[in-house]
DNA sequence: CTAAGATAATTGGACATCCTACTATTTCGG
DNA sequence: CCGAAATAGTAGGATGTCCAATTATCTTAG
């Protein structure tokens, strides 16, 4: 009787089916390549499902975590949006966009760079530091400590993923 | 004369850089989760800018080339829309906004269900098919035989990842 | 010292993703 | 066998990301 107890059966993951065709059809030294970047994706979009789902509660985004942190972590609070992007990887435009909710919200403010009038400076509030703390500790709680790997395959993706970022020149 | 030859020192990871931050506030913890996470986000996000880039040349993005390709790979080179959301894991809304784009590319058409009249087919149309062919030739030349990792590292976070999605319930 | 080039930020447009309805069917329990 | 519940797909809205173009402001070469 398999069809009665298929739903304790794993389906196949696609990944896996995925590569099969890859080798089917004679791609055989692309499979492996596909299939690392097809995990990455897969992945990405459930860790950050995760994120967003501890975050949504405290009114922003991972976008704006981010961007909060590297205010809050900064010396002075505050930071040139072209600082921002170029530690978060993102466009400049992705940065007005997360500064203008941001903003909005009371998590920082904008101020004029005293020397450069080009700049603008992002300042984190104290509620947005308040957010930023609250936050944290939640993320940490409820994902971080126990992101759903053993610590060694936590330290060995992070360790491969560096050096990936790494050859792309993230950093 | 440091300065001078700064261009060629290697500025911090930021995610490296983070990892401190959390250990300082006292989230050792959670910094190795952290850094696992923040990686994925990272590495997705490179990944991703060299897969559009390949595709863009086609008239595709990578969520339709994914479409395309789960229609190519079926027997009958056609599937129910919720089929593809599932396989995808994306959800049904992210279907019907690539379905309309590819079907207004010609590269699909949707069909009736012959039993079911709320399902609405997806099949892959000659063009789709040549579009989908040329797309996996360019991708799998210019990124997935050498996705800017080692063989070893390849396998090692496909395998890492893997289990990653298995415990998130991915498949 | 001025004009050309570089840099900082924003606006507007294109896409992808999700969520919350909402409609149309189909399935199923009393 | 009929009405409630489940299922399939879509429309509208929010968010994030990128690109191209624009405005303002430095910087620098001649």
């Amino acid at each position: 009787m398999p069809d009665r107890m298929s739903f304790v059966t794993s389906p196949t993951d696609p990944i896996a089916e995925a590569t099969r065709q890859w080798r089917e059809h004679g791609w055989a030294d692309a499979a492996a390549g596909m299939a690392a970047i097809t995990s990455l994706m897969r992945a990405h979009q459930i860790a950050l499902a995760r994120v967003e789902a501890v975050l949504k509660p405290h009114g922003i985004t991972f976008a704006r975590y981010e961007v909060l942190m590297l205010l809050w972590f900064s010396s002075r609070g505050s930071l040139p949006m072209r600082v921002i992007g170029s530690r978060l990887q993102v466009h400049p435009t992705s940065v007005t966009n997360a500064v203008d909710r941001l903003e909005s919200a009371g998590l920082v403010r904008r101020e004029p760079h005293p020397s450069d009038r080009r700049t603008t400076l992002v300042e984190i509030t104290d509620a947005g530091r308040d957010v930023a703390a609250v936050a944290t500790k939640d993320l940490n709680d409820q994902v971080f400590t126990d992101p759903g790997l053993t610590p060694e395959d936590v330290a060995a993706v992070t360790s491969v993923l560096e050096t990936y970022r790494r050859n792309a020149g993230d950093f």
